[in-house]
DNA sequence: GATGAATGAGGGTTCATTCAT
DNA sequence: TATGAATGAACCCTCATTCAT
């Protein structure tokens, strides 16, 4: 369940250590952090917890992080950087709409709903709204690139006349909207009836481009 | 010396309280209660706040809950609880799916999104993973009989030829998605790109349901 | 040893407690702080152990100063108030110098130095350079009052022909210099050597203003 | 594997270290504990400041000193062990009283006033109370051979019917009064109202021993 | 010797909860 | 009922001290 966090930490700030340990460590505190917050909450989150689960001393963090609100963010920020990238390579192929709605499907259930980035999102769906600064980050590094991105190919679609409606272009978001409720949805009710993820959004990109072979 | 201050667990009803101050009392704590929560997260609450806002003593909030925990509860719930009668009354109706899908945007936008009620649904999302009686309550006494409903009236519909998908059966939350979307939308990025409700739910109705006169 | 510090508290600012426990419960941990300000020190000083002499819990320090520096600077300004309303009676008093002197001395070990303000005035020597709104308030409220009434009785002595000298005028501190030495002096050597104040007063009452009846 | 960092209580001696780096090692951190201590306090100084302060490792003040509070009192022995040699040759001279008041005004000036010892001085007057052995080791070491010194020159003037005053015997202390007063209020009160050491020591001693010839 | 990352006990502060009035 | 002073457990953060490199 817990991924060693390599990645290339495009947007994650700050800190500088220099052996290999260092790394290692920060990692795992901030694996641990993932964990505990998203189990609590930030604010019930308790350091000690961190620490404990991480496998360092209280004081370890510390020396990696200013406080715990720091933690929190840079725990955002170092998980969601490496995203950005991944998704631009997607935007800059050209290829018929569905194809591209399913090779973001995967990249999705992939790299994000299967992964530590499903509680990253659940936090900044929860905190957010206290964390004015993380929600501009994920906007600015993250949202934004993914709207213009998706406006830019939808366009480029209309002018190839895959699609007549201009509906998409205002509401992008209707193409990820399955996601996020699959990610509310699995905090929430799983245990009473659970969701398929990737049925949801085929049957979503069914009704927003028509019935095709999907998969 | 202390009453427990009950809540049988069903939906609303303002457990018996004698005078009619209490009852306005009671009110206004729940909404001081709702603004607070909604403000710093449940857990960063401060029921002295809460106190303060409600203009009642601290220990007067003990006199009508039992703990921090249960004015959280009983607030979703007492908020909450009224909804569902209305909805039920919609459900019966036996009208046109588009109609009643225009029906329910319109409740929604103003029972729900123009109302205190948004703020709740926010605290669902965010609390709720970690309040997992208040997501069963949710489930069983809102979601739940609004998913059976709809289904209900998805099959009327299909029987009546009005669709022949069988994809809104499976996942009728896609009818309320973008519902739930804007309300986390509205809570991160308004300020940086505000998002008509309303319009997005009709686009996608229109996608769900084909084009229809809007309104 | 303690004294249940009465006093008008003419400088004491903030924190209105109404009922009159809670007065003596401000007193108490008042008392209690010099106590182990003095004993310790003020970075070194434990609030737990304030409250545990106090006799009141850790939290009910927080109901009466808003944090630790704050105790420590109203616990100055209310242990010292008092004494400024005390001189500036004996400054009016128009009596022969070395009257004065006697007076002031007797004033000086019974208010003073044989008193809690001794403590208060050792923690003012050692800890003022790190506070210096203390010392400020101490200049302002106390010393620079007492400096210009000494200087006042000493000009006049001066016009009547008491004194000839302008040493005094130029350096009053040189009379209460004695009393700080003591002050000094007592916490650090009197195991070895006591001190005997009020005989070193005198002898430099003597030198100063010449070999008088000592009383 | 360490080495204790002895210091064997005599007066100065750096405990025969090996390299002349570590030598001059140990002598930056004297003096950026100096700096550091008469900052903020023995308590509130920073081992971590003191070590950046001192250009070195924090380990390092471990491999010169036992503990923090080593270092703090191996400073003060450090810093005023010289000074004891200095003293007695001054007393060894036979010179008039006033002449030898003059020569002890300069010397306290130059080597105490005007110096680092100052700051040391403020430490003892400060910490001494918590630091029973350091005082001890100041009144020893230091103030006693003052007081001893000072007291045999006394005799001797007034053998030499120089002073018939036996006020002085008794109560040395008045002659350094100044210089403790001088060196207590430049830490507190310089910033509101200067005052000239000198000057002040010059003025006593006319008090004292009758008016001279202030150089 | 020298370093500085790591440790973890300690202490200031907060705040849910209690209870005397 | 209502109050709000009092409580004390809990938690963030600091920093003296250790120790592997």
């Amino acid at each position: 369940m817990r991924r060693p966090a390599g990645g290339s930490s495009l947007a994650s700030a700050s800190s500088r250590p220099r052996t290999l340990k260092s790394v290692a460590r920060r990692n795992a505190i901030l694996d641990a952090a993932l964990d505990e917050f998203s189990a609590r909450g930030f604010a019930a989150a308790r350091l000690d917890d961190v620490a404990k689960r991480a496998g360092v001393a209280k004081g370890t963090i510390y020396l990696h992080f200013a406080d715990k609100e720091s933690l929190f963010q840079e725990l955002i920020r170092f998980k969601m950087g490496p995203v950005v990238g991944t998704l631009e390579s997607v935007f800059a192929a050209d290829l018929p709409l569905r194809t591209m709605a399913e090779q973001a499907l995967e990249i999705f259930v992939r790299e994000v709903y299967n992964t530590q980035r499903k509680q990253v999102l659940r936090l900044i769906i929860s905190e957010g709204p206290r964390f004015p600064v993380l929600a501009e980050f994920y906007y600015r590094e993250v949202l934004s690139r993914i709207l213009r991105g998706v406006r830019a190919i939808l366009r480029h679609a209309r002018e190839r006349g895959e699609i007549d409606d201009d509906a998409f272009i205002r509401f992008p978001q209707l193409i990820g909207a399955p996601g996020i409720i699959a990610i509310v949805w699995s905090g929430l009710f799983d245990r009473f009836e659970p969701l398929d993820v990737r049925a949801m959004m085929q049957a979503q990109f069914n009704f927003l481009f028509g019935t095709r072979r999907p998969q």
